[in-house]
DNA sequence: AATGAAACTTGACTTGC
DNA sequence: GCAAGTCAAGTTTCATT
């Protein structure tokens, strides 16, 4: 178990804000703010992306601009001896996965879904639910959103 | 208020679901899976940018390492004939409820909550349980942030 | 920390629908 | 005109020293 805020120094930090800023920017331009060379830069990347601090990079979408306003939980029963890396890689195909969580309780995770309409979701769900190692599903779709 | 996909083809979903995995991947490799050359993919990326759907890129980190609060969803059923407004007035007072919508199913709300540690959350779960209009609840404490 | 080869990015120009 | 392809120059990545 790692404990909160591990061993990250200063500059770690910094890079990380500005990574978090744009997941795209280069090595090199990383280093000029950070005041490292490039090499530097992606050791420090590498490192924390092996300490699992850094999971991976991603593209940040409008979802509004998407026309994905049906959404749903899912709650997602997996079968016995499936990790949450394992569902991680399952959700991570899907685009429509808007969030996702591992839980406590009778399931094991719960999938915040956007899609285009019902039809769109139903979709999806079928197709989540093929994914080996998730075993079934409980659907619930938004009616509105009251606060959030 | 139809926003249809916008004018998102299949391509482009292809390519955004490339980047949903990995931000940092390449023009040139997602070009050999999408079938088009880097150039295009570049250019396809940049118009989706200039449209607002692509709003940019970021890393993805592990929220257990980042000092996160704790966090729980939980099944909201109310009596005969509570509004939504009414559960809406109700979870108002909570500022621990981060979000929380109106769904289908056995349910009639899901809360996300976000408390210091399980004591605070418990002690949450317990006061929205005694709110008028509300009569059981059933919670799942959040293990892990996937994805979102 | 520096080098160099391979890969990537990006703009200008061309082709084809 | 619009979107894709080709090419070439400039950067960046990445293994090695």
């Amino acid at each position: 178990m790692s404990t909160p805020d591990a061993d990250l120094d200063d500059v770690d930090r910094r890079l990380l804000r500005r990574l978090g800023e744009d997941g795209r920017a280069s090595y090199a331009r990383i280093g000029v703010e950070v005041n490292l060379s490039a090499t530097a830069v992606k050791r420090r990347i590498d490192r924390l992306r092996a300490r699992g601090v850094v999971r991976g990079f991603t593209v940040v979408l409008d979802p509004r601009l998407l026309g994905w306003s049906t959404e749903a939980f899912v709650e997602v029963y997996c079968r016995e001896r499936t990790s949450p890396e394992e569902i991680l890689a399952s959700l991570r195909k899907f685009p429509e996965v808007a969030a996702a969580w591992t839980v406590t309780g009778d399931a094991d995770a719960l999938v915040h879904l956007r899609a285009s309409d019902t039809r769109h979701l139903e979709d999806v769900i079928e197709r989540i639910r093929r994914e080996p190692g998730i075993q079934r599903s409980r659907s619930s779709v938004v009616l509105s959103r009251l606060i959030g």
